[in-house]
DNA sequence: GCGTGTGAAACGATTCACAGCA
DNA sequence: TGCTGTGAATCGTTTCACACGC
């Protein structure tokens, strides 16, 4: 899509790797900065909360087929995707609870707290502001906002919904500088346009609709209905399937 | 695909559907049941609804350019999706928006309205429930279920909630073969094993789990606090790069 | 022996580039 | 002329298979 620069900020790639060509793997020893392969990106965060359970439950070494076969993916493909952060593994033996985590986590940006904004508190919204899962990853909401008056002040969780005009003011005050996006899909690309001016370089959208942000800023969408028809597209082959012998029909995996 | 390797009970077997046979309304014996590439199969909703918008806009003839950037894919790769469809454009002209529409919604199952149940009514499950987008894209929630006795009863959305002992009762009567999970992570994969068992064979999965289902049942897994990790890694390596030169880094797209 | 780490092969998806047709 | 449809080239991801070290 690079060509058509009919609208105005599109943008895509620029993969500006180049520059200083220092870049690959290995920059250094220590920490992060590794340019990983985006399949890798997606599935490091099912890594480190498997290991995270492990942990837990007090296993010190687990080896690629048993971590593997836990999330779903092949023991090659862990170790592969491993491989990237460097040589942790003992061969012969498995890899180190704790010490894979501590090297996961640090290589995702667990290491510390990230501060989240939600614009949009409907149902999904408010559910999302409640949702566990997020504070429980190192994500701590610390605005939510909405045009609606008869939310505006009310809170949800302990955080007051503060309203949409006073985006700019919150955002900076916060520092946020991801945002969850749960607006109808008609309001989220004035408001993502104005997040992007505040500096907010990651957005996570719910909002039924494709945004067009500029280079540098970082977009996952997150369609449910979607979600629901690429189902609808399996279930329909399956009934169309008239039960074909042989068929062994393969199960879609997470993916994203 | 199929990540198969070690794994113990997963895929195998020729599609459960046996028993209760054909669940899925009208076989259609018309008409396709094509075998689109999965990336292909994820990007046709969007299409689809972009499509719905420009019907409702009057627009009656659409180019792959047109449509491709309003999705935010190239060119080359609209036109190669919908080529899996057979060929409905018109060379030197663009596509019939009605008729791609309709082409394109038949392949993908929205011919008709899936009867959809919902597990656990939490703060997610609950907005799941009144979510527009389900219903505005041809699914119908028609069972709630949850084991807390508070909500038993209670209506969402007209619909009241059902007790999760009368798991099989409800599913059995509604006719529901995709299911929504939202319960909590450690009793999603208890729920599913009773669900393939009723002869549900979609699931949409948002618990922070794998889940292990036998071949034939096709799960989607949506983690939504993987999504913001994986925004938390690309904020990390945004922050730690001392805004190398001419770095114009990258957006994510889609994902499958 | 066992399991990691990794080149190389296989596979799949995307992009290119152009022939063909309205 | 303009845009579709599509083989061919490119690019990225996954799988294979085996050398290496505990």
């Amino acid at each position: 899509m690079s060509p058509t620069g009919t609208r105005p900020s599109s943008v895509r790639d620029g993969r500006g790797t180049g520059g200083t060509g220092m870049r690959g793997p290995h920059r250094t020893a220590m920490s992060a900065g590794l340019d990983l392969p985006p399949t890798t990106v997606v599935r490091m965060p099912v890594y480190l909360r498997e290991l995270n359970l492990l942990s837990r439950s007090g296993v010190e070494v687990v080896s690629s087929g048993a971590l593997a076969e836990a999330v779903g993916v092949s023991p090659a493909q862990l170790r592969k995707d491993l491989s990237h952060l460097g040589s942790h593994g003992i061969r012969g033996v498995g890899y180190d609870v704790s010490r894979l985590q501590t090297q996961l986590g640090r290589e995702m940006g667990s290491a510390h707290e990230w501060p989240v904004a939600i614009i949009g508190l409907g149902n999904l919204g408010r559910a999302l502001a409640g949702y566990s899962g997020f504070s429980s990853r190192g994500f701590r909401m610390v605005a939510l906002v909405d045009p609606n008056p008869a939310l505006v002040g009310t809170q949800v969780n302990g955080l007051p919904i503060t309203d949409l005009s006073d985006l700019e003011a919150i955002v900076a005050r916060t520092g946020a500088v991801i945002a969850v996006l749960a607006t109808p899909a008609d309001a989220a690309q004035a408001v993502a346009d104005r997040l992007v001016r505040l500096g907010v370089t990651s957005i996570l959208n719910f909002a039924a609709t494709v945004l067009t942000v500029p280079g540098g800023v970082t977009v996952r969408k997150v369609d449910l209905g979607q979600e629901l028809q690429i189902l609808a597209y399996h279930e329909q082959r399956k009934s169309e399937e008239p039960a074909s012998s042989s068929a062994l029909l393969v199960t879609a995996r997470g993916d994203a």
